[in-house]
DNA sequence: CGGCGTTTATTCATATATGAATAATACAGT
DNA sequence: ACTGTATTATTCATATATGAATAAACGCCG
């Protein structure tokens, strides 16, 4: 009942089937992650740069982040721009290459980004619970089928 | 394998679980119908709209459409803006109440909305197809506990 | 060497979304 | 009837995303 209305309300087919099941525990689920990430002053698309550059172990040039980050470059130049306004990360010269930049993450983007990797934990958790009784494997199974 | 380095991609976390997995469908699924709306000129954003005046039978207030839509009315007030301009839809005054506008469809708005819904209904017929051997009901069950 | 195609990041225009601030109108209670 | 509160839509600032156009630097090929 409820999910019906909600996919009405989502507005492009009145009748309630798998497809808007998907889409709309994703928006719950995504909605929860940035609601988590906002405590501690960090968005999903912050925390994915991040995260990219703590993994990478080293300032990382923009055209690649955004390729690990699956979007376009336009988008890194902005978020970094943010990025840096929030002090989390650094623009540095690439020596070899003078067309390049690369982003370095700063201590204070380091401690950010473990917060944020602990909200996020704690979301993946609590929807664990949530699906209580549900095989996981299998759910993920049918969900890894529709890329 | 596959799985894993996207989930690491997109960067909130190392382990591929069903968090991800659901994340990702929901993506891979709504790129789907953003490309195919894209063929008949519509975004989801304006196919969502439209759908709703069409099921409405008659115009609708703009507050009252961004409780439909489940936005906020800035939204509305831009993404009316954005449907005026393509010719689907007209603002018309509120006989009862000066301060209310009411978004009337157009019969382009009609038709398109038309096309949007039939090209929507390919996507979920192709996705019921490849989930194959799933079992639609269950996975329904399960995602919608996540709401 | 020098010119030309490629690659880098940035800027700009646009779409979508949110939330705060604003202006106009409505309405309730005195 | 007046005053103050609520509601309407809009505007503005911001965040996220895309894609086209641009400028700078790289590198290869002749």
């Amino acid at each position: 009942m409820n999910k019906r209305r909600a996919a009405r309300r989502r507005g492009l087919a009145a009748s309630d089937d798998v497809m808007w099941s998907l889409m709309q525990a994703a928006h719950a689920v995504e909605s929860q992650l940035e609601e988590a990430l906002a405590q501690v002053e960090l968005s999903g698309a912050k925390l994915a740069a991040l995260t990219q550059l703590v993994e990478a172990g080293e300032p990382v040039a923009l055209g690649e982040l955004a390729a690990r980050c699956a979007c376009v470059r336009s988008n890194i130049t902005q978020l970094v721009d943010r990025l840096e306004a929030d002090k989390l990360v650094r623009r540095v010269d690439d020596a070899a290459d003078r067309r390049s930049l690369r982003a370095a993450i700063t201590p204070l983007g380091r401690e950010r980004q473990a917060a944020g990797a602990k909200k996020v934990d704690e979301v993946r958790r609590k929807l664990g619970k949530a699906l209580g009784a549900i095989d996981h494997a299998a759910l993920k199974r049918a969900l890894s089928d529709l890329d």
